[in-house]
DNA sequence: CCAGAAAATGTATGCGCTTACAGTCGAAGG
DNA sequence: CCTTCGACTGTAAGCGCATACATTTTCTGG
C-alpha cells in the first residue's frame, strides 16, 4: 500500500509518455502492440490500478449509480459473535425474525441492470448529509418515495438525474408498481366472499394512498390506521371489538402481525376470518396460512430504476419517464 | 443538469475565494459566520453539490468501500413487465424459487457497518475486469473467497486492502465463519441417532473443504459431490441406489434439493432418512419439513468485513488480522 | 531514394477540489 | 500612535488522469 503508483510511474518504467500508457487502458488499439507490450508488463511489475477519481475527474463521469435508502436504524452494531474453534451452539430455532427488507431484491435488480449496463453501484443510507455526499459521487441516483425532503431532491436533482422508487412523482422520472389496480383487483376477490371488511392502511404516504384509492374502487370497509409494521398489525389486530369477514391490509407486514394475533386466539384463516396483504414478500409465502397478497415486482423496480437513469444520462433532454410495473394478486391460504 | 456548478461559481456568486467556499463545507468554525452565511446562500442557489472525484482525488482518499461479487449470470434481463392500469393477473402461486442469495445478508451487514462509520458501500459484480476498476474506486476492498484469481487479489492488494470473506488465506485479512467445527457438532449429532450416513459435498474450494474436513472429525460416510446448487442436491438424492440413515449436505441449497427429490418419492424425513444442511438461509425455516442446518451470521460477516478495512485503514501497519465468528447448530423438522 | 500521408507518440492543459502558506485587517497591548 | 498577534481570507500548487493538438516515426507509392 506503499504509496500507490500512477501513470507517472508507469510511464517512466515503460519509458513512454503518460498519455501512451493513458492509451493503453483506454484505446489499446492507438498503440503499437510492442509499446503496448512493454506499459502492460509495467502496470503488473509496479502493481498500477488507475484512480478512478482521478479518471472521473478527467471525464466528468463515475459511471457508478446511486441507490440511496433512508437509515433502518436498527442494527446499531453491538458487537460481533466472534469464536474460538471450541464453541458451537446446538440448539432449536432461532428467534429472530427473517425481516427482510423488500429493498434487498430491490438492490439485486438494481446491482444486476447496472452491471449489464457497465455501472457500478454505490448504495448509501442514512440522512440529508449522506445524500448530498452519494449525489456528488454519482452519475445519477435512485431514491426511495418519500424519504427524502422534498427541497434537498430539487437541489441535487439539478446535478444529476433522479428517480423516484414508489409513488407518483411529476417533477422527477419515476418508477413504481401498479399499486391501486392490485389492490382493486384483490378488493374483489376478497368483496365476492366478504360482506364486513375491515382495511388497515399503513403510514401516510404515496403508497398507502394509492392502495387504499384503489380498494375502495372496488369495496368499502371500516378504515384502520397502521404504520406498515408488523407490530401495528398485532396491535390492530388486538384492538378489534367483533370480527369482519375480511382483513385486508396496505401491506404484508401488518398481515403478518395481523394472522399472529388470530392464530394465538384460535381464530381460523381463511374460515372464520380472510387476511390479505400487499407486497409479496417472501415471509408471506412460508407463513400458516400462507398469506394471499399482490405481488411486487421488486427486482424489476431496481433495474426499471436503472434503466430510466441511463436512458436519461444517454439523452438528457428525454421527456419525463414514468415507468408502471405490473404487479399480480397471489392468492394464498389466508384468502383463497 | 446544464453544466453542474463548481466551487469557482459559488466563490464568484458570493463574492469570496474558493477557499473559502471549501472551507464552510468542511470546517465551518474556520469561517466567519456571516462569509459562511453568504457562501451557503450561494451553495443553494446555484444548486451547487461538490464533485466526490475530485475531492477524493485531493485528499486522495474516497470514503468508499468496495464490496465485490462474482457475477450470477442468471438475471440477463428480458422485458420488464410493464403494465397499464387495467391488467392485473390472479393466480395462485408463483412457481419461482425464492434463491434469496445468501449474500443479501451479507451486503446488508456491510452496508450498515460502512454507514455507521461514515462509509459509502459500493458493490460490484462482474468478471476479473470490474474487479479491477472496483479497486481503484474505494479505499478498501471485501471479496469472496475462492471468486478471485491470487495474482488479481495480489495486484489490487498492493493499491488498497482486501479482506476476504469466508475461507482461510494467509496472505489477506480475512473473516469467516467457524466452518469446520459447526460442521463437526452437527455431525456428531446426527452421528448419534445415524448408522450410515451419506455427505454431498460442494464445489471445491475452502468452504467445502473445511465444512468436509471438520465432518470427518466427527463421522465417516459415503461422499458425493455437488456443486452447492439446488440442482445438484437433486441429482444426487437421485441417483442414490439404497438410502442411507441420513444425508449430510454441505449448504442448504442442496439439502432442499434433496428434500425436493425425498418428498416426490414419498420418503419420510426424518423419520426415513434425516437430512441436514449449511448455512442458515431464508428457506431452510420454511421448507417442509423445515431443515436442521448449521447457521452462519452472514450480516455479521459483512459487518467484520467492514471493521477489518476501516481498522486497516486507519493503520496500515496492523498485523494480519483473521476473524472467526461463531456458528450455531440448528435443530429443524429435518433432523431434530 | 524521396515526398506525402498515415500511424504512433509526446506535450501541455484542465477537470474541481483541498490545503499549506501568505497576506490582510482590526483589536489589544505598550 | 505604533507594534504584535490572532482571526480571516486569498493565492497557488498540486492530486492522477484524459485528450486535443503538436511532433515524430513509419509506411506508401512514384
Amino acid at each position: 500500500m506503499a504509496k500507490a503508483p500512477t501513470v507517472y510511474d508507469v510511464a517512466e518504467y515503460a519509458g513512454v509518455s503518460i498519455a501512451t500508457v493513458s492509451r493503453v487502458l483506454r484505446s489499446p488499439d492507438a498503440v503499437k502492440a510492442e509499446t503496448r507490450e512493454r506499459v502492460l508488463e509495467a502496470v503488473a511489475f509496479l502493481g498500477y490500478v488507475p484512480s478512478a477519481n482521478a479518471r472521473g475527474l478527467a471525464v466528468r463521469r463515475t459511471n457508478v449509480i446511486g441507490l440511496f435508502f433512508p437509515r433502518h436504524d436498527d442494527h446499531e452494531g453491538g458487537a460481533l459473535p466472534f469464536s474460538t474453534s471450541a464453541e458451537v451452539p446446538v440448539g432449536t430455532d432461532d428467534p429472530e425474525d427473517d425481516e427482510n427488507l423488500y429493498y434487498d431484491e430491490v438492490l439485486r435488480g438494481a446491482e444486476a441492470e447496472a452491471a449489464r449496463r457497465g455501472f457500478a453501484l454505490m448504495v448509501a443510507s442514512g440522512a440529508d448529509d449522506v445524500l448530498s455526499d452519494l449525489a456528488g459521487r454519482v452519475d445519477g441516483l435512485a431514491v426511495l418515495a418519500g424519504t427524502v425532503p422534498e427541497h434537498l431532491l430539487a437541489h441535487v436533482g439539478r446535478r444529476i438525474p433522479v428517480v423516484i422508487l414508489g409513488g407518483r412523482d411529476d417533477e422527477f422520472d419515476h418508477v413504481s408498481a401498479n399499486n391501486a389496480p392490485g389492490m382493486r383487483e384483490l378488493a374483489r376477490h376478497v368483496a365476492a366472499q366478504a360482506t364486513t371488511i375491515a382495511y388497515v392502511r399503513g403510514a401516510p404516504g404515496p403508497d398507502d394512498a394509492e392502495r387504499f384509492a384503489g380498494f375502495s374502487e372496488a369495496a368499502s370497509a371500516t378504515v384502520y390506521r397502521g404504520d406498515f409494521t408488523r407490530r401495528s398489525g398485532r396491535l390492530i389486530a388486538s384492538g378489534l371489538d367483533e370480527l369482519p369477514d375480511a382483513i385486508m391490509c396496505a401491506n404484508d407486514q401488518m398481515a403478518l402481525g395481523v394472522l399472529d394475533v388470530l392464530e394465538s386466539r384460535g381464530i381460523r384463516v381463511p374460515d372464520d376470518v380472510r387476511v390479505t396483504g400487499f407486497d409479496g414478500i417472501a415471509a408471506g409465502r412460508h407463513s400458516r396460512p400462507s398469506l394471499t397478497t399482490v405481488h411486487q415486482p421488486m427486482a424489476e423496480l431496481g433495474r426499471a430504476a436503472v434503466q430510466v437513469i441511463t436512458a436519461r444520462l444517454a439523452d438528457p433532454g428525454l421527456e419525463k419517464q414514468s415507468l408502471t410495473l405490473a404487479v399480480r394478486v397471489v392468492l394464498r391460504e389466508s384468502c383463497p
